[in-house]
DNA sequence: CTGAAAGCGCTTACAG
DNA sequence: CTGAAAGCGCTTACAG
């Protein structure tokens, strides 16, 4: 059950079945055709473990992730998760011979930069995030040149060609936030949805995720009151004019934050004397989860960024030895949190 | 960095290290705590790989898996879900020579009857599910005295002595569901759990997940009428006497559904001409599903029994490979589920 | 009590 | 175009 099997069958020696095997040239046609025969009927599988075992010493598999950097200002980094992740996979795969290098990146310039200072290495795969379209489009068309894989996190946006994303499809994440704030607020309510302007590259998702709440009303042919509310990064949203009003009125109202930031809100409704209303976040930051322990917020969707990491790693890992390309576009589960199944912090 | 840089180091062969590594007899007490000390200040780690590639032909490591009969006259086999999940972790592991073998059991007797052929075999490790106390006991204690690790799947319940299980904490599922159906139904409404009877063993799950719901509202200071009604298995629970007046009312109802059965609520409902009534189950079974996807059923909560089993095989292998037992005892996260993030089927 | 050798399945560098 | 040998890190069976 191994190469050493195939070869007698085929009467060559395992150099020959090898040479086969990765469609090394040299290998009479004849030769190549017994082979394969062999190896088709036999249903041989290479031992992964085995082939890696030289090579682990002698030809790392190395990967490089370009993400953006860590912002220790604040207490909460949402970028440690997915480091943390691919830590995780890289330890597991440390005895395949498997090591990352990390870049970090602040807006599209230094994106490209460390980008080409990359390429200019050999890795064999990346991965990133997509955030800047002109720039991932360029990384992608030097990959594609030297047939290097690569996968996007967090967020997909629209490339020229064909890419592999590993993210949450947030399009589906909005209707679950749908379901589930109409769920405390129903038909009769008012609902807001808070979206961050992000002046450095695309926060596609915001939008989808926006989308995607106002197609679960229409799912359901329920025609509701919804009004966006557009804010800045890094600066707390407001509310004003006739949105007062409407805030003040007794009728149930819903606010489905569409980034990280829902923790802003509680504050925002006390200090406007706001009662009866429903908050729907993403992303489990410590803030939130405070807000969610003191039921200021009623639900968090989780985008699991440490997962995310973890599979890109195992997922390019699995392409790089078995050709297998199944876990380099994965949708990742819309998980619920609530105050119960909240993870312990 | 590996077994031979430890032997130059030492200044002894490779054998040796293997020894004490394996803490094998036939080492000098001086030779042993010179190679100990080397390997504690190189910080070594075997390579696993590496160790099971010769004796993944020689020496296979052998799991039994005992789990309930699969029920083919009904469309829907819980009991295949951990089984695939257990495949798909041997295959994954199947290089390292991973064996496992499954039995199957109808009642107590015959669970007894699997667990003495299992340990007259020589298995490395045991997956089962606990749900007789008293055999689930006997076998516990046969596998301690040939020292041979169990991990148990599904459900919890207490054991003579400590054991390992990797199931979903019942209680906490119980007030997740009573956090979700509170949220639709609010505080002035009625709720109703409706709770399996089981003959053959405990169904020690129900009971808990029904103390949670009971506990999440004690922990929002609500005091709401709730009910239980109970039924038995393979038959369809009835609403009977001031039940039917009280789901007549107009006032919001929540119905609770502790198994996998909450897919015989709506008719139920149907048939009593019940309106505004929310729905709240467990698993996702074919039917379950539609109703998700019908809105008749609210919410659903995932117990992952194929993750249970990927995990339980997975733990047991870095168990007896690495003295790891850090992943024979898990939590399964509780997780939410309503039409829209839903599993396609 | 200790070492040297063979071998697991695969890859590589060399010889022919 | 093909084969034989060495080696990856570890384990085992044998020799001393």
């Amino acid at each position: 059950m191994g190469i050493k099997r195939i070869a007698k069958l085929a009467n060559v020696s395992i150099g020959t079945v090898d040479r086969v095997l990765h469609k090394r040239s040299g290998v009479a046609k004849e030769t190549e055709k017994r082979v394969l025969k062999i190896i088709e009927e036999t249903g041989y599988v290479k031992n992964t473990s085995a082939s890696r075992l030289k090579l682990a010493s002698v030809k790392k598999i190395r990967m490089a992730v370009l993400i953006p950097r860590e912002n220790n200002t604040q207490q909460w980094n949402y970028w440690r998760l997915p480091k943390e992740g691919i830590l995780k996979a890289v330890e597991e795969l440390s005895e395949m011979g498997v090591e990352v290098d990390f870049y970090s990146f602040l807006n599209s310039t230094s994106f490209a930069a460390r980008g080409h200072e990359i390429f200019a290495e050999d890795y064999d795969a990346l991965v990133t995030v997509p955030f800047f379209k002109k720039e991932s489009n360029e990384l992608q068309q030097l990959a594609k040149a030297k047939d290097i894989p690569v996968v996007f996190l967090d967020t997909e946006i629209a490339l020229d060609g064909p890419a592999n994303f590993i993210r949450q499809n947030s399009h589906n994440a909005g209707r679950v936030a749908g379901r589930l704030l109409h769920g405390l607020v129903g038909s009769e309510g008012d609902y807001f949805i808070v979206n961050i302007i992000n002046d450095k590259g695309v926060h596609a998702s915001g939008q989808q995720r926006e989308d995607g709440f106002r197609a679960f009303f229409k799912s359901i042919n329920q025609k509701v009151s919804i009004q966006s509310i557009q804010h800045a990064v890094d600066v707390a949203p407001v509310f004003v004019g006739e949105m007062i009003e409407k805030l003040k009125k007794d009728a149930p109202k819903g606010i489905f934050v569409t980034n990280s930031r829902a923790h802003l809100i509680p504050r925002l409704l006390m200090s406007h004397d706001v009662r009866n209303a429903f908050v729907v976040g993403f992303d489990l930051n410590e803030r939130n989860l405070m807000c969610l322990q003191r039921d200021e917020i009623d639900f968090l969707i989780n985008q699991k960024p440490d997962y995310q990491g973890y599979a890109a790693i195992k997922g390019l890992f699995n392409f790089l030895t078995k050709e297998d390309a199944s876990a380099l576009n994965l949708q990742i589960p819309v998980e619920i949190i609530v105050k119960e199944n909240a993870p312990q912090f």
